[in-house]
DNA sequence: CGGAAATGTTTGCCTTGTCAACTATTGCTG
DNA sequence: CAGCAATAGTTGACAAGGCAAACATTTCCG
């Protein structure tokens, strides 16, 4: 029988809010997203990355640790960004080792319509549930996670 | 180049916290929980959803919509969870279709264990780099995500 | 009552993700 | 400068997840 005499602390609460939120959301627009962009939100999210990167390209290395899915997989998953033309593959000078990966003219149009839909998904499952105080607290509790 | 006229608005930064925050802290528990505890957080979700049961038993159907991975791929999950001794199928009566999942007693012994081992990453990962205002907060903000 | 639609679960096929091993190159240290 | 450890990225083998079709049973409805 669940033990009834502690109550969950807040944190917890707080915890369990995040990964549901999470699941719940992405799980609504990662399928209603693919449908329409044509590619997938690891996609889009290995694009944006690339976007806001000084030059627009950036190291295997730094998509793996800045991205939001995969961090293994990531030389397969940018081998199929790349078959669809929206990124490709240069060596860099002075490391013989390294590999720049920089998106292309399709890739930055790609990134802009497609973040365009997934932010209106975004915004019918998962802002329009909550209050603009709301908006404000989350934000400002959780923005520590994502630089780091 | 990107647009720095627009700032994005609040609750941009609000869906962007909550899946950095989801992201990070579950990579960093996953693996660490299954070295530890012998089994994956996916088991570890479905034995709980089965331990806060009635009877500590649900039809697959219900599994599906309450667990916070898979939703497809839960007949494949179950079948490794009962591999492992912790859940067993049963017939339902009155429903030659059905399936009930039942939590063994290995399995809830499991679920406890396991529980508290992920609490703890949580509470290191998650919980230690918020303010108590700030769990309450996100707890209110974010629990009408996981009824629904 | 009989057949069509709905429900509950499983199966097959394919894509994606993970882990560890491997290759290539660079940097460090004596 | 020789040798060894560290770094960058890819590859192979495999596990897990997604989707649609298949199967079994039940319900609905004329």
């Amino acid at each position: 029988m669940p033990d009834q005499s502690t109550p969950d602390p807040a944190w917890w609460d707080a915890w369990r809010g995040v990964a549901f939120a999470n699941a719940r959301v992405l799980s609504a627009a990662e399928r209603t997203f693919e449908q329409r962009a044509g590619f997938s939100l690891a996609f889009l999210d290995v694009l944006g990355r690339l976007f806001d990167a000084p030059g627009q390209r950036l190291r295997m290395q730094e998509l793996q640790t800045r991205s939001l899915f995969t961090h293994s997989g990531m030389t397969r998953l940018v081998d199929r960004i790349e078959e669809a033309g929206l990124v490709r593959r240069e060596r860099v000078p002075g490391d013989r080792r390294g590999v720049s990966v920089v998106l292309t003219t399709e890739g930055a149009e790609a990134y802009e319509s497609g973040l365009a839909l997934h932010r209106a998904d975004i915004e019918r499952e998962f802002a329009s549930r909550l209050t603009p105080l709301q908006h404000r607290a989350v934000a400002e509790a959780l923005n520590g996670f994502w630089h780091e």
